[in-house]
DNA sequence: ACTATACATATCTATATAGGAATATGTCAA
DNA sequence: TTGACATATTCCTATATAGATATGTATAGT
């Protein structure tokens, strides 16, 4: 199998740094392809492709107005990743490593049988 | 130019699910990569090359003990993921879309000049 | 010394990119 | 209607997967 793909769910869509950026600038509000393409310094049809990248995860709507069409951002998609981080938060804060030794020594050296009962 | 390895960044490595779910077994506590094997009801192969993606971007360690090996999660990679999204928490909470609207009419009609500086 | 166990690595294959370039589609303006 | 502008789509190519399978390496037990 080949590695899954990006319009997969949100979380392949925005592994790509490109399209951080496009929803970075979509946070100050709506905006055409072309102030995106000069945001990003990025040729437009790659624009177009990471557009409908993100449009098909959900992360983007698009509004036609004239003959531009009007990006905005959606960001339900990205609570998913957010609600995924939940169970980690801790992990990274202060002291953590600390606090995981502490109880490593407590818990008494070693294990790892806990899915031996097949 | 093709898609970004997957040990590039923490993004990257946890967009594929068999990854997270890896990092959530982890969660409790270490574990040999058998249990992880178990767990995930995938063969050992893929599930060593899943972990060597995570050491490589820092999501996990192992420590030897015997002829296993102990993984333990590191969320500190994480950190940078959470960072990202703050930016959007507010984007998926409750009645946001329809502020946006809100806002969207007091700020009159159209835009979308704010790059023609070139 | 054997053999089983635990894990890593190498090899193969199908597939989906990301960017570049060219082109298609649609709209506005004179 | 002719042409400029805004955006999307198609085609091309190199590359990195994820899983399957086979094999390598080290450690433990007898």
């Amino acid at each position: 199998m080949a590695r899954a793909a990006t319009t997969t769910d949100a979380f392949n869509a925005v592994a790509e740094p490109r399209r951080r950026q496009i929803l970075d600038v979509l946070t100050d509000g709506e905006r055409p392809v072309n102030d995106l393409v000069k945001a990003l310094g990025l040729a437009q049809p790659q624009v177009s492709k990471h557009l409908r990248v993100l449009r098909e995860v959900g992360l983007v709507e698009v509004r036609e107005d004239g003959r531009r069409r009007l990006y905005r951002l959606n960001g339900h998609p990205l609570k998913d990743i957010h609600d995924w981080l939940k169970g980690y938060e801790r992990s990274w804060e202060e002291r953590f490593e600390a606090l995981e030794d502490v109880l490593e020594d407590l818990k008494g050296k070693e294990q790892g049988d806990e899915f031996d009962d097949e």
